[in-house]
DNA sequence: ACAATAGTGTCTATGAGACAATATGGT
DNA sequence: ACCATATTGTCTCATAGACACTATTGT
């Protein structure tokens, strides 16, 4: 994977004086909030020299060497920093490099999404939540983070169809009809009830705890997420996506 | 993304001059070949300050910011230098970066998995096929590669079960036994025949040619890959993999 | 005719979709 | 009693799994 002569700017073996990309995570960061799905995003500093100041942008930054024990721990670190969670749903989606995504060189990010409940820690100052009205952001975002967030999306959508991932939006405590209503938002489709505790309820994700959410009408049982924090894949999607 | 205070080696805005991660690309490249998955590796070099000298690792190697593009650009050229292959299957498989990996210093890999035709272009001199038996390589790997390599099985695995994906390990022209062959092969697992069929057939994947395939039986109706080339996603996964 | 593999049909089980029916609290 | 929502049940449909049956070649 290397050390061998990849070109003329890569010298003999073990050389490694030659250029670096820049390496930076990236994280993107979804919550329900108010009946809808949103995304966390930061606004870039002003400074001289920085690329597209006061833009919008994905909560990240540059590798830090000494910092950092790899990149799950950097990104980790970044979710941190911004919303003090600290044990979330936290999965790698992919990697953006080129030559021509950051005007100070070559670049590649590593970027990750995220998925934690609505009233999670502090929120940093420079950040902010946003939701999609149409299932897109209004604002434009900095570098290429407008494609990596559209990425996210689309796996987050595709992976609800099939797996217990909305669960991790959940707070520890949920009604079936709570669960139900994220998935309706995240899918941007309704679901058929039964089917859908059927398939909840079969698939062994959560247990009852000996409380009911009280209403104007019928309570309803109080489920948590099982220990075994691993999401669950369904045999079958939703709907056949026509 | 960048340009944010992360720790002491990362200066004021703008300020580049901190230390970068080596940045790598490395091809899981898959076939079927003598009725069985085998994956491509090469044999490391010997020379003073390699790591690993003379293992068995993936095809891959620095990023050339002179040469590459993008990632995707990278893994392309690495595929054809190793392969001769020019548009096969090739998907993101995620990234690995660690103080550690690599001995030189805290480097990062963004892993591509590839899949290509039997009998397709001319191997480089370093490489060979290897195949696994009991689902596993006999042979440890440099680096992380070993753990890399498992990823990239059981995402191909996991996909087999409900994607088109193995149609990209056949020729040009095939039989439908063949294609179930192949799914078998990679599943390690017989498959009905009769559901096979009506799955690939009602899936739109592929067409006949006015060709059979003839043996010592019943002759064979030949197909090849429709010319969209987009991978067939199915509703249901093969078994309930129980 | 026979062997061997290709291709089709039949029957059952499972789970989704649609939608009706019932249950249980607050007011 | 009535409303609103929770929860359960019924019926139909699509497709996988199991497995039997038919089709078509070479020998």
């Amino acid at each position: 994977m290397a050390g061998e002569a990849t070109g003329k700017s890569v010298g003999k073996s073990g050389d490694l004086d030659f250029p670096r990309p820049l390496t930076t995570v990236d994280v993107v960061i979804f919550a329900i909030r108010d009946d809808s799905l949103q995304v966390l995003l930061v606004r870039r500093p002003a400074g001289e020299g920085e690329p597209f100041p006061e833009s919008l942008a994905l909560p990240g930054g540059f590798v830090d060497v000494a910092k950092d024990r790899d990149l799950a721990a950097c990104a980790a670190r970044k979710l941190r920093e911004k919303t003090g969670v600290t044990s979330p749903y936290l999965e790698q989606l992919g990697s953006w490099g080129s030559a021509t995504r950051d005007p100070r060189g070559w670049s590649a990010t590593h970027a990750y999404f995220a998925l934690i409940p609505e009233k999670a820690g502090e929120l940093a100052a420079d950040a902010r939540w946003f939701l999609f009205s149409g299932g897109r952001l209004k604002e434009k975002l900095a570098f290429d983070h407008g494609e990596i967030l559209a990425t996210a999306i689309q796996r987050l959508r595709n992976k609800v169809e099939y797996t217990s991932l909305p669960a991790y939006l959940m707070p520890a405590e949920f009604t079936l009809p709570d669960l139900q209503r994220v998935y309706e938002i995240v899918l941007d489709r309704p679901l058929e009830k039964s089917a859908f505790r059927t398939r909840i309820l079969s698939a062994d994700m959560i247990e009852p705890v000996a409380k009911m959410r009280r209403g104007p009408n019928r309570p309803a049982q109080l489920y948590r997420l099982k220990k075994g924090r691993e999401p669950v894949y369904f045999v079958r999607t939703f709907n056949p996506p026509e």
